[in-house]
DNA sequence: ACAATTCAATGAATCCGGTTCATAGTTTGA
DNA sequence: TCAAACTATGAACCGGATTCATTGAATTGT
């Protein structure tokens, strides 16, 4: 009989309801008001239930991370079976985290959150460590386009580790979200696309690696056109058409 | 009489004296357990007496970071002092940063808490406003390299802003703080020496807008010897030397 | 010098929200 | 049908941030 399995199976609609009501909780008010109680409330549970799900509020916001991290998984994936040169594999990384930021709005508020010692400290391991998977393979795909790029000659990258060279990618796509999202830090530089950007910072990066095809630093228009082509080619159902 | 004056500055230095306890207590547990409570008892006064400076947990912190802000911003200073080529100082900003992190190992680690939105709501005005008042000088300086090495035609950033360009670096500074600041993620990729890593990252980004005299990417050897070279010439006092 | 008045320090009490757990209820299996 | 095993519940608990009525000290005016 499949009493346990149909229990098991329940059991994770029901974390998936919470993890609903939390997200959509924080989409209206924000991460600051934020309550079990409510959250409990919104998913018409009793606050009892929603602790046999999540060891603590940190806990909960970081299986909320976690799915971030999946969906932003799946984007990646698209990426890396784009066919298309590395770098401009590369590219669709970053746009990849483009629209993945449009579609969660709040992501990076919570993670910066999460990440954060203080909070980081008190969530359990288990959902760490559910965490470190769900990320393992965006770091695979980065790492594996960068392998390809040396593999076809693209790149030469002396005798640093590839992982060593996607930090760099990382550090940009990472500082970038931080700036874009720390409250009022960005007011003064009056940046009206801070993703273009990004992506311009990130075509003079490759090209300062070495990175062939090169780009030419600072042609927008031809940044918006390879912009616009990966959005067309692997992210079509995902951007609205203006 | 001065009666008015002796009471400020007793009152600023019963402030300072707060701070200073504070970070001592995050210097030894970190920031998880930090209680209002500690605070007042480590500095000997009553919790009340708190208050009356730090309209909340979240202010102090606050105040904490924009203490930080003013030392980095003084570290700043001193590289914008520094007579050398104008690529050579923003090179000495990074090292600036690395000796910063190293003075104070916390940090980043308050200030991305700080930034969170769920904290920084929590803040009041005034507080906002001396943080970014002690953050617009280290903006500046970023800008006025940028802006020199424009005029002496070191760097041609064409429609480009320089505050745009200044976005990229700080993106890269900032990212990497939190990629070695943010608990076990930088654990896979086994790199040692992440400051150096980012030296690397940033030559390279400067190669890539065109940033004249060219490094030679990934020439590890020279990337110390400027490393060297900038602190014996700017940071002299406040290196250790091993 | 003394009293009146202003101002600051105090810490016990309050409040808030996350977390627990004894109870009530429900499902399972014999 | 009933005992055993499991699950949901939410009132009570608890820790820690914050407040505020009280106390005491400094200042001012006479």
């Amino acid at each position: 009989m499949g009493t346990k399995e149909r229990r098991q199976r329940q059991f994770a609609e029901r974390e998936q309801l919470f993890l609903d009501a939390a997200r959509r909780l924080i989409e209206e008010n924000g991460l600051l008001p934020l309550q079990m109680t409510r959250i409990a409330e919104a998913a018409e549970y009793a606050v009892g239930t929603l602790y046999q799900h999540f060891a603590s509020k940190e806990d909960l916001l970081l299986a909320l991370t976690t799915e971030g991290v999946r969906e932003h998984g799946a984007l990646f994936a698209r990426v890396r079976d784009w066919d298309a040169a590395p770098r401009d594999r590369v590219m669709a990384l970053a746009v990849a985290d483009m629209v993945f930021v449009r579609r969660n709005p709040q992501y990076f508020r919570i993670a910066q959150y999460v990440f954060c010692e203080a909070v980081w400290g008190s969530t359990s391991l288990a959902r760490r460590e559910a965490l470190m998977e769900a990320n393992a393979p965006l770091t695979e795909i980065v790492v594996g386009i960068i392998e390809e790029a040396v593999a076809r000659g693209d790149l030469d990258i002396g005798d640093m580790a590839p992982t060593e060279l996607s930090t760099g990618l990382w550090a940009m796509a990472i500082g970038t979200h931080n700036l874009v999202h720390a409250e009022g830090l960005l007011a003064d530089f009056d940046v009206n696309e801070p993703y273009l950007l990004m992506c311009q910072h990130l075509q003079a990066q490759l090209n300062g690696y070495g990175w062939e095809p090169r780009a030419r630093t600072f042609d927008k228009a031809a940044l918006r056109a390879l912009i616009a082509r990966i959005k067309t080619e692997v992210f079509h159902d995902l951007c609205d058409h203006h």
